[in-house]
DNA sequence: AGCAATTAGATTGCGCACGATCTATTTTTG
DNA sequence: CAAAAATAGATCGTGCGCAATCTAATTGCT
C-alpha cells in the first residue's frame, strides 16, 4: 500500500481527471464533425462496430462498448427511429435482438470516413505518442476490470 | 492532412474510444469508494477543487473543472442539499455565487484523503508510466482547446 | 415433463453534460 | 447619465450512463 501524502487530492496530481477532461474534450471536438450526420458521439461509436459487423445483438453491442442494455436501448430506438438501423428479435432466440443496418446506415459511412483524420490533427500528437497514449489507456482499462473486485474497498 | 484508410473506422483504433471507456472505467472503480461518502464522481472533483480552495465562484469552479453552470448549478444544489457546501451572491457582485464549505464539508476530505491510494493501485501502473499518460492527456486537452475552432471542419 | 435458475432486453429513476435561452447585475460607451 | 453590451448564474430540454427492477424466453435439473 503506497504512503498517503496531503498532497494526494489536489486535482492535478489526479489522472481520473485528466482522463474525465480529456474524455469530454476529445467527444465535443467530434460534436460539429458528427452533427451534419446526425448522430451523437455515443451512437457514432454503436456505428462505428456495427460498420465491422452487421447484425449484432444488443448483448454483443453492449460487450464491445462496455454499456449495458439501459444505455444502449433507448440509443438504438434512436438511431431506428433516423433510419440508420433496424431492430428485430432473433427467431433462433426470441430473448435477443438483432441490430441491422438500413442500406442508408450503410451509407453514411462513406460521410464519416474523413472524421478520424480529421480529429488525429485536431490532437496534434505525434503517432508514436498517440499510439504509446492509447495503449496505456487500453491496459488501464483493462487492469481495472481484470480487478478482483475492489482490492482495497 | 493525412491520407485516409479504410481501417480508419475501426473502433480499436479510435484514440478517443479507448479515451471514453477508460473515463467510465475508472469513474465506476471510484463509485464503491465514494458511494459511502455520498459523493457522486462528478461531486467529487467538484469537492477537490474546493478542498483546495474555499470561497470560488461558480464562474472558477468551472473554469478548473471544464464545466458550466447547466451543470454546475444542480450540482452544487445537491451538495447544499447534503449540507456540504453553502452558496451564496456575492455582496460585491451580485451576479457571482461563492461556494464555501461547511464545517461538514471540509470535514468530509479525512474522509477521502484514502482514496487516492487506492486507485492508483486499481490501475496497476507504475509510477512512471502514469505520469507520461497524465501528461500525455494533458497535452491532448489544451492541443484540442487551443485549436482555433475546427480546422477541418 | 415440470419447475427453478439463467439470460436478454426493456423500463424507470437519478445524475450528469451541454446547447439554448432567460434574468439579473454590472460595465462600457456614446 | 442613459442605453447598449457584457457577464454570472439559473432554467429547460435532450441524450447519455448506470443501478435496480421487470418481463419474457430459454436452459438446466430432477
Amino acid at each position: 500500500m503506497q504512503n498517503t501524502s496531503p498532497n494526494d487530492l489536489l486535482l492535478d496530481q489526479q489522472l481520473c481527471f485528466a482522463l474525465y477532461a480529456a474524455s469530454r474534450t476529445v467527444t465535443a471536438a467530434y460534436r460539429p464533425l458528427l452533427e451534419p450526420l446526425g448522430l451523437t458521439y455515443p451512437q457514432y461509436v454503436a456505428m462505428l462496430v456495427l460498420w465491422e459487423r452487421d447484425g449484432l445483438t444488443v448483448r454483443e453491442l453492449g460487450e464491445r462498448l462496455l454499456l449495458d442494455s439501459g444505455t444502449l436501448t433507448p440509443l438504438l430506438k434512436r438511431l431506428e427511429h433516423a433510419g440508420l438501423i433496424v431492430r428485430a428479435r432473433r427467431q433462433s432466440d426470441e430473448r435477443e435482438v438483432e441490430i441491422g443496418l438500413t442500406r442508408s446506415g450503410r451509407a453514411l459511412r462513406a460521410r464519416a470516413e474523413k472524421i478520424p483524420a480529421c480529429l488525429l490533427q485536431q490532437c496534434g500528437l505525434n503517432p508514436v505518442v498517440l499510439v504509446r497514449l492509447r495503449g496505456g489507456l487500453n491496459t488501464l482499462t483493462e487492469n481495472i476490470l481484470s480487478n478482483p473486485q475492489g482490492v482495497c474497498a
